[in-house]
DNA sequence: AGGTTAATTAACCACATAGTTAAATAAAGC
DNA sequence: GCTTTATTTAACTATGTGGTTAATTAACCT
């Protein structure tokens, strides 16, 4: 696969809210499926979710690269592999030229505009 | 909406090889609809691909407020908005510590190892 | 008014995501 | 061997993505 279409997958591993919150917690370290599981099982209402559901999110973030596998007993424990990250920051740093040399300030703003006005239609 | 679901958004827009090449036109300039699409109308057969296809992109990334829409008649010209940018890399800033602290180098290669693995499952 | 150019929308298809509950697998510990 | 614990898979539903071709809208130019 072509490091290219790989930041297809781990842009798209990173496009989910439950996704980028169990990478935060690996940052803290290793942990299993259930204790990756728990903050969610009794969450509140809105938030809540099931052990299949952060089951798959896990395969998707290892699919990306973002998370490995151990495996110790019936314990599968997943830790976090920054390889992807680190693409992802060589990623946008071809940008920042652009938001550091002129208008920057003034992107931001039109930005926040631009995100109001996408509600009303 | 909340900052954190701003980037499903803006993950889920850069998710794509497609979206991505056209951010990297639009950083060398403003441009159409037709002049971003061109490069890809009269495209090897692979990545061949239609009009409406370029323009549900550029609704993507309109969505995630990566571009800015202009008019000037019945051109409707995109330009690169990079606050989204600054947004991404302000998040992947947040683990710079873990791939800068220690196991830089072993990460990259255990995330190589296993890439491999998994295009065997 | 009619035609051209730019761009979007409609209608459709195939497939991926994101979740559910229920069943299956795998290793451990009596 | 049976039960418990950890985790995944199956089967299902709803919705989003990514593409197509054909039709529509919008503004310009004679």
């Amino acid at each position: 696969m072509r490091d290219e279409d790989k930041l297809d997958l781990i842009f798209g591993a990173l496009a989910n809210k439950t996704r980028r919150a169990i990478l935060a917690r690996l940052a803290e370290g290793e942990a299993t499926v259930n204790e990756l599981a728990e903050p969610f099982l009794n969450a509140p209402e809105d938030e809540k979710m099931s052990l299949p559901a952060i089951s798959k999110h896990i395969k998707v973030l290892k699919r990306a690269g973002l998370i490995i596998r151990g495996q110790n007993a019936q314990y599968r424990p997943c830790s976090l592999n920054v390889a992807p990250l680190v693409a992802v920051s060589e990623w946008t740093e071809q940008y920042r030229h652009i938001w550091e040399t002129s208008f920057d300030r003034m992107d931001t703003y039109i930005n926040q505009l631009n995100l109001k006005e996408d509600d009303n239609e």
